[in-house]
RNA sequence: GGGCUGGUAGCUCAGUUGGUUAGAGCGCACGCUUGAUAAGCGUGAAGUCGGAGGUUCGAGUCCUCCUCGGCCCA
């Protein structure tokens, strides 16, 4: 016989459908503009550009899905949402790709023009836009994706903010050493630089110490160990090892200073006996001064022995020649000790025609020159050839050097001072990036903004041809403002030389901006001055592009461009290990999109604590999975069991109701505080730990019986459908800002027409907030949790299946016998009795002609029980169960008096 | 090598000013239910709190060193 009871029914499935249909709808209803034009307080998230440059990445869905959540917490919070969407497309990795397609079709880049070649990068830089414009869109992603920003796009507000540094005077002319190309006449980048093995001259050189302030070193001679003999003429000093232990060898006549680790390598190599006359420090060797080795072939001048802090005893002999034009540390230390930096050679690796001996020459083989001469001076020590790997030109194949090239510098010393006046004004998540910001800030120079290539914004300025002064004119930087603007930026290159002949004295600047400058700037070309709510972005950022904006934004007065600066982690594997190709431990997000939809990604990264890295592996899948799952089908019951009648006021619900309606009013509130603090990780667990442990374990499964059996017009199961009416309205709109697609499909499975992002979270009544409720039911639930413990006893021992078919007497003086229905209905058991003391059990089990068996008083007493001075007793209930409700009752044929009379009530409805 | 940062059960996280036997959820195992059923409920096992010293009556918590990761530099 099947008997009617109330099931909740909906068509909302468990797994998840195509997003597709929902991201058409947004689409359709024009979603962000909707946000966006709403009449409220505006929340101002400024995007910080991905690169154009490959498909998106795990990276990419964090930062972005991130962003996406904010935004839509906020919005439901009622904000006016405004987000631009931006992407970075100039610079060198799109140049070298655009290169490679190029060397695919068998052609060169020196048979395009600039022109041309831009264009090219221009459509590769498009392309992925486009390509990462749909992915993010597809993760769930709202924005204003149809009037994005783009770097090339403002090329010429980006020239225009440039151009104001120029005039203001903070742009000057320096040096600094970089990876050169002679064979192809350019500087590279690391990325364009291969390691190959290359045969050298491994010479050792001695340099000879002329005056000291230990006046018996002087005479003796410093050994150098050096593979690139061709610096030898750019040498401008000797560097040692301050805390190096050095020991003066005789041979002959000769004294020689060596590092004492490195002695019996250099004696085997220069077959020099080891005949240690003196050990001194490297300190012992301040204040002297060496004869150049090449002194007596036209470099007349004395070097300074100086300390060089990357001087090592790994090979060599502790010794390094300084040759300031061509090393990132020699550089370095000749800046320190105001060394020389001469231009010895051209673009082409040739010496210059006035060098003495080798002039004119090319460097590789002038080293044979160099060597054959020092030998005959007996400089040299010793002179092998050894092969060791060495940078070459991904290109030519050709070897590298490092040359110090001319290039141009913005002087940040103010910008500097003015970020940090303001930097407490930021609120910093974490707080720790205000750290990392700030020491990296302090210890960073002055910057390059110069970049010897192309595909980027031209700094189009003009210097004097001696002085180096820029003509900072601001009529002439409008003229060549208002050139570009009319004939685009492009141009630059070929219009360039007009300005030649209108100021002959002046040279044309063909390099482009360090793309940190482009994104920096786009305070002014996307905020227009505005100041943005939020930042968010990796924590790489603290030196690019947090770093690059602020000191931008300083550069008239102290200021930042944010008021809130979140960095998040990265993403690594299972073993924190970062995500790489050669790990192999790399995923795709769109992959995981197109298989499990985007919920799946954007319920991972609101569950994770972003300050930190983030993991993932199967198994974080798998876990995220389960989640899903639960959300999901938490919701699918509220729907289900919301179908049929509801209503009633506060007054008349029952405790476990006024419970709920606390925990709502509480998680309302810090969904609020979730999202103006930028914390939804936290709100998020809680949420689940809700849908869990409160909802569907407790709650649900208590409230079952009434939702099911009773006569569904009676005042308890409409009370509950009230409740759960409001916990799912509640659920779906914390939930939006994150299961984006599963709320807006359950809002659509309720029957709405709009949008569940369009909503704002309900205001509850603040009657609803009840503390004393909350105490009270955590009270009964501890009772509960032991009696729970005690039925899977009986259940192991076989004696019941169902909790129904049990009997419950609990002696206690903390809960008065008014609990025996409630506490009846939490452990869903057919009866629960309640006494003061044991006696009155005792006199009360007397009378029962089924009885408690007080003999295992002992083992029903758990730990808790002892403490909290309460004892439980469980039997199997006597009576009859009814097959409707399944519980226990004395004195029944068939239904329960209840099951009996809504049965009848609702048998046609049933048959029907 | 430097600056910042992290390492608590298989996973995600709690763990107040140092104070009993380190908690939760998921997962797992076992069981129940078969009226949320490609669901639901219960019980249980599982931790040298990255490692080693130290301070203390007492350390996951404070100090030192080491180790393994991450970001950015050198």
């Amino acid at each position: 016989m099947k008997y009617f009871v109330a099931l909740p029914k909906t068509s909302f499935p468990i797994k998840s459908k195509d997003n597709k249909e929902i991201l058409d709808f947004w689409s359709k209803i024009s979603l962000y503009k909707k946000l966006h034009e709403r009449d409220a307080e505006k929340f101002l998230l400024h995007d910080g550009p991905p690169f154009a440059n490959g498909s998106p990445h795990m990276g990419h869905a964090v930062n972005k899905i991130m962003k996406d959540i904010f935004n839509r917490g906020k919005a439901m919070l009622g904000y006016k949402i405004d987000y631009v969407p931006g992407w970075d497309c100039h610079g060198l990795p799109i140049e070298s790709a655009v290169e490679a397609a190029l060397r695919k079709e068998g052609k060169r880049r020196s048979e395009l023009s600039v022109e041309e070649f831009r264009i090219m990068c221009k459509d590769f830089a498009s392309k992925w836009i486009k390509v990462q414009k749909d992915g993010f869109v597809q993760m769930g992603v709202i924005g204003d994706f149809e009037n994005p920003y783009t770097t090339m796009k403002s090329q010429l507000e980006i020239l225009k903010e440039f151009h104001k540094f120029v005039a203001d005077g903070l742009i000057y002319r320096g040096s600094r050493p970089v990876m050169w190309s002679c064979s192809e006449a350019t500087a590279l980048a690391e990325a364009e630089v291969e390691y190959y093995d290359k045969q050298s001259n491994s010479i050792d050189v001695k340099f000879e110490i002329t005056k000291s302030k230990n006046k018996n070193l002087i005479g003796s001679k410093i050994v150098i160990w050096t593979t690139t003999p061709w610096t030898l003429p750019a040498n401008r000093a000797v560097a040692y090892g301050a805390d190096f232990e050095y020991v003066i060898i005789k041979t002959g006549e000769e004294k020689l200073i060596i590092a004492k680790d490195l002695l019996d390598e250099f004696c085997k190599r220069s077959s020099i006996d080891k005949n240690i006359a003196e050990t001194i420090n490297g300190s012992d060797l301040e204040e002297s001064f060496c004869k150049h080795p090449m002194y007596d072939l036209g470099f007349e001048m004395e070097v300074p022995v100086v300390e060089g802090h990357h001087v090592s005893l790994d090979q060599g002999t502790g010794f390094v020649h300084i040759a300031p034009s061509h090393g990132e540390e020699d550089f370095i230390i000749g800046k320190k000790y105001n060394l020389e930096i001469p231009e010895l050679i051209n673009e082409r690796g040739k010496y210059k025609e006035n060098v003495s001996l080798i002039g004119g020459k090319d460097i590789f083989a002038s080293e044979e020159i160099i060597i054959e001469e020092l030998q005959k001076l007996n400089i040299i020590a010793s002179h092998t050839k050894i092969t060791h790997s060495y940078p070459h030109s991904w290109r030519s194949r050709k070897p590298l050097i490092y040359r110090v090239t001319p290039q141009w510098f913005i002087n940040i010393k103010q910008m500097k001072k003015n970020v940090l006046e303001v930097v407490d004004q930021v609120n910093w998540i974490p707080d720790f990036g205000k750290m990392r910001f700030v020491s990296m800030l302090e210890n960073r120079g002055d910057w390059c903004v110069s970049r010897q290539r192309i595909w980027g914004v031209p700094l189009a300025i003009l210097y004097h041809k001696d002085t180096g002064e820029i003509l900072k004119d601001e009529n002439i930087l409008n003229e060549i403002q208002n050139r570009l603007a009319k004939d685009g930026v492009d141009k630059w290159w070929s219009i360039a030389n007009e300005y030649v002949e209108k100021y002959p004295d002046y040279i044309p600047v063909y390099d482009i901006l360090d793309v940190w400058f482009e994104s920096g700037a786009s305070q002014s070309y996307v905020l227009d001055g505005e100041v943005a709510d939020v930042y968010i972005e990796g924590s790489d950022q603290h030196r690019g592009w947090f770093q690059s904006s602020a000191l931008q934004a300083s550069r008239e007065v102290a200021k930042l461009p944010y008021k809130n600066l979140i960095t998040h982690g990265f993403v690594v594997d299972k073993n924190g290990r970062k995500m790489s190709k050669s790990l192999g431990n790399g995923v795709d997000p769109m992959d995981i999109i197109e298989k499990n939809g985007a919920d799946l990604i954007r319920l991972w990264i609101s569950s994770q604590n972003y300050t930190e890295d983030m993991r993932w592996s199967l198994e974080h899948l798998n876990r995220v999975k389960d989640m899903e799952k639960r959300f999901r089908n938490t919701i699918k019951y509220m729907i289900g069991s919301t179908q049929f009648e509801f209503g009633g006021n506060y007054k008349s619900m029952p405790l476990l109701e006024k419970w709920i309606l606390n925990k709502l009013y509480v998680l309302n509130e810090e969904f609020k505080s979730s999202v103006n603090e930028f914390t939804t990780y936290k709100f998020i667990r809680k949420l689940f730990l809700f849908c869990t442990v409160d909802l569907s374990a407790f709650y649900f499964d208590i409230r079952k019986d009434v939702l099911y059996c009773d006569d569904m017009k009676d005042e308890s199961p409409k009370l509950v459908r009230l409740v759960l009416k409001n916990v799912l309205d509640c659920l779906l709109k914390w939930l939006a800002p994150t299961m984006s697609f599963a709320t807006e499909e359950a809002w659509k499975a309720m029957g709405n027409q709009d949008s569940i992002h369009e909503q704002k979270i309900m205001e509850l009544d603040s009657l609803w907030k009840n503390n004393d409720a909350e105490l009270e039911i955590a009270k009964l639930r501890e009772i509960r949790k032991s009696v729970t413990s005690i039925l899977e006893n009986m259940r192991e021992a076989k004696d019941i299946n169902s909790s129904l078919e049990t009997e419950i007497a609990i002696i206690t003086k903390d809960i008065d016998k008014s609990h025996e229905n409630i506490m009846k209905e939490i452990c869903i058991v057919s009866s629960v009795k309640i006494f003061n003391d044991i006696q009155e059990f005792e006199l009360y089990n007397l009378n029962l002609n089924d009885k408690f068996d007080i003999s295992k008083i002992d083992s029903n007493k758990t730990d808790e029980m002892r403490d909290q001075n309460i004892i439980i007793f469980a039997k199997k209930a006597t009576g009859n169960k009814c097959p409707r409700c399944k519980k226990v009752f004395m004195n029944i044929e068939e239904l329960c008096e209840r099951c009996e009379k809504v049965s009848e009530l609702y048998k046609e409805k049933d048959s029907a």
